[in-house]
DNA sequence: ATGTTGACCTGTAAGC
DNA sequence: TGCTTACAGGTCAACA
């Protein structure tokens, strides 16, 4: 589910919502989700600490503490944050429930971290390890804000094989991009998903970088993309699907020119292309 | 070394 | 009404 968008919409809600908090408790339902989560570490090194910031590096959102400490969230491909004002009951898959209180005042607000298909990731690190941290150590750099993506991904690319789309998926390359926003970038810059990535030129990976930071920016401005279950903390979907060019639009005109949206596989994930603009 | 496939899970929808 | 199959936003071990 939760690409860079997504992920990015999660931590501003948290951030304007919990900023400045104490987290007075933690109580974890399983200790596994694909992994074992280190349950005793993430509780000794942030219980009773006050909350400084959220912040988000490729699709991991971090949890930094005042002491130093930082809780690592990947959502996977079905993972939620959800916030109560009160006690609310546990959903099926609520897998931590996080109590938090503003230091004076105020009654406790309540984070469920929900995950079905329970893909997602929880660790905890510190600020000066963080980077070394085996979840974050071989990622790629930013898209947003990275004034020459295009040229990097152009250099980077010169000695692959495989299609673009794949390329653009591999998050040591760029972080942040996964299905939806890989078909949807390429059908902005007219770029066909099958084309081997080390023969597409530095003028192409241009548009490219610019249509993926395009992409990103406006998907995160409409709160990111519902499919089915994404929903934001607050419990508010993101409207981006409305705005899908060619993502689950099979059969369907293209937006420019009419001819309708091809799907196929790569690599056992969906792909989706206008065979006449994506060349 | 690089690229591809399948495994990890549950839920939902479609097909019979 | 079942039952079976395919597929879903990600990542990585195991293989070619």
């Amino acid at each position: 589910m939760p690409e860079l968008p997504e992920v990015e919409c999660v931590r501003r809600f948290l951030a304007h919502e919990l900023t400045g908090a104490r987290l007075i408790g933690a109580k974890f339902y399983r200790s596994d989700l694909r992994e074992p989560i280190p349950v005793e570490q993430f509780k000794s090194s942030l219980k009773n600490q006050i909350v400084e910031s959220f912040s988000r590096r490729s699709k991991y959102l971090l949890w930094n503490s005042c002491s130093g400490s930082v809780g690592i969230f990947h959502l996977g491909m079905s993972g939620q944050m959800l916030l109560f004002d009160q006690a609310a009951p546990r959903l099926n898959h609520t897998h931590a429930v996080f109590t938090f209180k503003n230091t004076l005042e105020g009654s406790p607000k309540y984070l469920h971290f929900v995950d079905p298909r329970r893909f997602g990731r929880i660790s905890v690190s510190t600020s000066s390890e963080l980077e070394r941290h085996p979840y974050l150590q071989q990622l790629g750099p930013e898209p947003l804000g990275f004034r020459s993506l295009g040229q990097h991904l152009f250099s980077k690319s010169r000695t692959k094989t495989q299609c673009v789309k794949n390329f653009l998926m591999d998050q040591r390359n760029v972080v942040g991009v996964g299905n939806i926003y890989a078909n949807e970038a390429l059908f902005w810059a007219g770029v066909d998903p099958r084309t081997v990535a080390g023969k597409l030129s530095q003028e192409r990976y241009e548009r490219l970088g610019e249509a993926i930071s395009a992409t990103l920016n406006e998907a995160l401005e409409q709160g990111g993309t519902s499919l089915k279950d994404f929903i934001n903390p607050d419990g508010k979907p993101g409207y981006f699907r409305l705005r899908l060019a060619v993502y689950a639009r099979a059969g369907k005109p293209c937006l420019r020119c009419d001819r309708k949206i091809i799907s196929i596989r790569q690599q056992s994930r969906s792909s989706f292309y206008c065979p006449r603009c994506q060349r």
